[in-house]
DNA sequence: CAAACTTTGTTCGACTACCGAACAAAGTGC
DNA sequence: GCACTTTGTTCGGTAGTCGAACAAAGTTTG
């Protein structure tokens, strides 16, 4: 039997069981898509009787269910036992500082509906949750059965929270919600369970399990958007410090002499590559580049990174500023943590090698060798609707973690 | 019963008990230090008669005795358990830049041994490993019937390390010593098996085992001497990274266009607190400060340290800088990682509040509110013995976790 | 002080999860 | 055609854990 990895993410650990058998078993036949009784049974080092002993209970739940021959390998051909990716459906919901949008995806990631709307969230938390209602279901208007078969539904919010409780969220980053959520209506509404974390937390998940983060168990993803937040993946888990604040990276400083942010700090790195600070440059650069795209119209980071696409050396030279500015941050992140890869999200990561040639050269520069030779500077694979996904994965993950999340299961 | 925590360090995982009854059990009365069978039950959430049984065989080994009656609570008096922290001893080696320090501890991390002597560690690795004989050998000699009891040996060392293999060692950072440690030689000659890690990742685990990061799951330890390294604790375990490089905080840069550094960066932290930063300090403030404790004599870091201690002002300045630096590199630590505390050890860290307070200030000036408020920066509780401590707490924490490493409970 | 109640630790029968051996079914290879 | 493999099931055995019952040794109440 081959012990290769399939395709896809986090691989159940095949060590040390410390978990009940039959989530292993589940988990296992999801990793796997496909499997025989016979090749569970030396997965998860049990006999072969035990093992058709708990793919009879899994075939009662109807998460499995048999799906013909396999090829013979000198004997008897195998019974294949494939999960069932469409046995259930799952709302994942990223709630931008400015928009948001829904994907609803199979137990396999795979996106089956999508919808988004620009929405002002910060300041209008009753807006936002009848818009997230709004989208959620005409998602599932678009999949028939969908909302039978609805698992849960997971958010991504833009601000720190503490992911075991979906109902608080931080005064601090969204004061118009006044630490509230709200989101035991969409519990109710919906008649699942909520999940809940940050978005940057969410981009990594998404990475890690659908995207440039399969199979490395410690990465860092940085999303660039109008601000600047990392999710650090450790050990194939989110870390989140002692206070749910781990990887405000946008607030490092890189210059101690630098502009003074909002934070109380100066030179953060937000301050060189934030929305704004594009914004700025670009303005400052409008007078010695008088054919630009950008001039004469109301420049914001979309229109800035449309024309560095189109090649504008304005545009360009904003960039390539702004990655030589995040190549400092990411050098010191390096040395520091010592990352397998560095993953790139947000509306930036769009520009591919426009951001990532400038960037790698800084940072090449700027690290040790031995931290920097294993490490990889990637743009994310997932695109926009990443964020989305990662939300529909916190559920997913969930419920392959703790089985009884699945209905059918509980009894 | 009371479940408050008792001194000391990590706690047994009371929640999913992944790991076998026996080896939970033992760990428990470890941490618990006394304890009946009818509280081990409840602490195991197994029945009394399991508790018992398992009991039963934990005396059989000798880590466990019966030390008379507890209180009664109502009821029939309970018979303590008590595990006898002198049933095995361990050696716990510091292998620094510049020396060896070699403590001989039991099973609770109580040094009952010293010995350490200056010593051209980096270039000569054959005169290293005999002095390391030399010195253990020496411990062992002051307690009457160590060797027999010797359960293992912990080797902390200056360089990164792959710690499941203690044969190899960076070539990039030890030339001299050509990538191999030769510790199989100790394994030999004591009859026991090595461990070995780094310095500042064992530092952090001194700490949180005996130290400032008791009871704290995340924390940063960050080791100032020559050189400038960080141990990473996250989730209670050492991070290492992709390829145990994680912690390299002294090439951290905190001002991009600073003085170049060895390692291809400009500005890095050691640059500027350093040991060689130190001093060039010291030097360039001999003019402006004609009665200085410094002026006349060959100054090293050491003296730098005395002089501070005896509030000599130059060397007061020089510290207070340094101060500084370190305060910006570690405010974008905090932002990063949002560490439950950050202990900073190694020889700079005796001078205490003249660190701490100009050290706090900056950090104070230069985070997100959020993200300071449950951060605290501390001084090691262990001073200069702390590296070797963590050797031997590397070697007692393999034990508890995977028992079969005690003699008496192999068959 | 006796009676009622608590707590501890042990004993013992029962249950559960898992294993290994044996076997039938269905292949391959010479 | 025959020997050998592999798969999946059946079934009796075993180790680990539990619960009930009990004796021993306390405390509290009247």
């Amino acid at each position: 039997m081959e012990l290769t990895s399939p395709p896809h993410p986090p691989a159940p650990a095949h060590e040390a069981r410390g978990r009940p058998l039959p989530e292993l078993a589940l988990e296992t036949i999801w990793y796997r898509r496909r499997i025989s009784r016979a090749d569970l049974s030396r997965l998860l080092e049990v006999s072969r009787s035990t093992a058709s002993e708990l793919v009879s209970d899994l075939l009662a739940t109807k998460l499995v269910a048999e799906v013909g021959d396999g090829p013979s390998r000198g004997g008897r051909r195998p019974i294949l036992l494939e999960f069932q990716d469409e046995a259930h459906l799952i709302l994942g919901v990223d709630m931008g500082a400015t928009h948001v949008a829904v994907a609803l995806t199979n137990l396999r990631g795979r996106v089956l509906a999508w919808r988004e709307e620009a929405h002002p969230v910060r300041s209008d938390p009753d807006g936002t949750r009848e818009l997230i209602v709004r989208l959620c279901e005409a998602c599932l208007a678009d999949v028939p059965g969908a909302s039978e078969a609805l698992l849960g539904l997971g958010v991504a919010v833009p601000a720190p929270v503490d992911h075991r409780d979906p109902k608080r969220l931080s005064p601090t980053v969204l004061p118009a919600w006044e630490g509230r959520s709200g989101f035991e209506s969409l519990e109710t509404h919906f008649g699942v369970p909520v999940f809940m974390d940050n978005d940057a937390n969410l981009g990594a998940v998404a990475e890690r399990w659908w995207g440039a983060g399969r199979g490395i168990e410690d990465f860092t993803y940085i999303k660039l958007a109008t601000g600047i937040g990392a999710g650090l993946m450790v050990g194939g888990e989110v870390y989140r410090g002692a206070t749910n604040a781990a990887g405000e990276i946008g607030h490092v400083s890189i210059d101690p002499k630098g502009l003074p942010c909002v934070c109380g700090n100066r030179g953060c790195l937000v301050t060189f590559v934030g929305g704004e600070a594009l914004v700025r440059r670009a303005r400052e650069g409008l007078a010695g580049a008088p054919g630009s795209m950008l001039s004469g119209c109301e420049i914001t980071t979309g229109i800035i990174e449309r024309a560095a696409l189109a090649r504008d050396p304005l545009a360009m030279q904003v960039v390539r500023e702004a990655a030589h500015h995040l190549g400092v941050a990411i050098a010191g992140l390096l040395n520091l943590l010592n990352p397998g890869a560095v993953i790139l999200g947000g509306s930036l990561a769009r520009l591919g090698d426009d951001l990532l040639l400038p960037l790698r050269e800084t940072v090449l520069r700027r690290t040790l060798v031995s931290s920097v030779a294993a490490s990889e500077i990637r743009v994310s694979e997932l695109g926009p609707r990443g964020i989305a996904i990662g939300a529909s994965t916190l559920v997913l993950a969930s419920a392959l973690e703790r089985p009884s999340l699945f209905p059918t299961m509980r009894d």
